[in-house]
DNA sequence: TCCAGATGTATCGCCGCGATACATCTGGGT
DNA sequence: ACCCAGATGTATCGCGGCGATACATCTGGA
């Protein structure tokens, strides 16, 4: 049931992957990991969770048992307030590396990429370099079909709807090259793995994009 | 019922306020018209136009009857395919106006912004400039929040996920500048108006922007 | 002649979003 | 001490729009 998308499943355990959380300061992450907009919504969130534990991949900490480090005081936990704290399983680990290291279209349309792209650190460097490329040529196809239509249709358009088709293409353009650059960064320090072919470190440190 | 939201209505009575159309091209030139990404679906579609017809703002020309320029012939219609072309009615015209003529948050959103912009040919300069700006400074507003986030989780991120914030908060920078350059060559051709006061056309000639 | 692909209309399931409700904790003003 | 506004926190509900799908007809080329 439920069917949630998997890039909604990819951002949560990616999330989670780094430090057990409750939902509130979740969301936040969340949403400051994808550059405050993309916000999602506990609409989402929520319902995403409990499809997540329904599944297994994670698991929630009960609040009001006082199994904590600090003493066995159990501490009454008084007027203490009930956050239920979410952290991944092992199944769950294991289905975020299954996750961030499939590198199909799935990975670099519109919706996906970004959040891909935010897990790299956690990405061997294989599937980075096939996730670039593949959002580049997916750009670069979208590119092609724009200046066709715009070259079939073009004296029948104002000023301001050319001025807007030509902001849109440029801003595709400026994102193929960003692309361009990154795969370039990727491709020098790959060269690195010619010296060392065994030592493919599931966390390896990024080649310092930009 | 239905509730279809305004962008949504502004785009459909939009393109049909230059000419009556089926489905079919109406959705080709939507998507055309907002440069092929922002793709709607027929399941959007045709609800839409479905609540349109409701509201009185369309009317659908029924194919099967010959009301044709040629002949009274009926023609039988024989093989003809049946296609259903709508066109607007005078309310719909009226709300057209009415929806294209807003100005407030409602037009200068992520969702809405490139719709209304896509009809400034059909929009008095006081309202392009009015949503110019408002767009504008939405993305100021944005860019101060992710300024703040950036610095206060600053050395919490790996240089992927910076080198993301760092693109994204580029590309509305760029944006930024996009709508500062409009909005200069907005005021510059309204000084038009100062010789020429009561010549507000509907349909006044675009300042070439860009 | 045949069929693949474009043209055309239409609906259905369901995901994710905005709105909303409700409760508790904190801090600053008076 | 007291109050209350705003941040923190969990959770659900309605429903709009999207992808998938079905079905029919028209066109052109092998």
């Amino acid at each position: 049931m439920s069917r949630r998308s998997e890039v909604l499943e990819l951002a949560v355990l990616g999330v989670l992957h780094e430090a057990p959380l409750h939902g509130y300061e979740l969301r936040k992450r969340l949403n400051a990991l994808l550059g405050t907009f993309r916000a999602l919504s506990y609409g989402t969130l929520y319902p995403a969770l409990k499809s997540l534990l329904a599944d297994g991949w994670i698991r929630a900490v009960d609040p009001t048992d006082g199994t904590d480090t600090r003493t066995g005081s159990s501490t009454r936990t008084g007027s203490k307030r009930a956050r239920i704290v979410y952290e991944l399983t092992a199944d769950g680990k294991e289905r975020f590396q299954s996750l961030v290291t499939q590198s199909g279209p799935a990975a670099w349309e519109d919706e996906t990429f970004d959040v891909h792209f935010a897990f790299f650190a956690r990405t061997d460097a294989a599937t980075r370099l096939r996730i670039l490329e593949g959002r580049r040529m997916r750009l670069q196809e979208r590119l092609e079909g724009v200046r066709q239509s715009m070259a079939r249709t073009r004296e029948r358009l104002d000023s301001y709807t050319l001025e807007l088709q030509r902001h849109g293409l440029e801003s595709v353009e400026r994102e193929v090259r960003w692309l361009t650059e990154l795969i370039d960064s990727e491709r020098a320090s790959n060269m690195t793995h010619l010296r060392d072919p065994d030592t493919l470190p599931p966390r390896s440190s990024p080649p310092t994009p930009g």
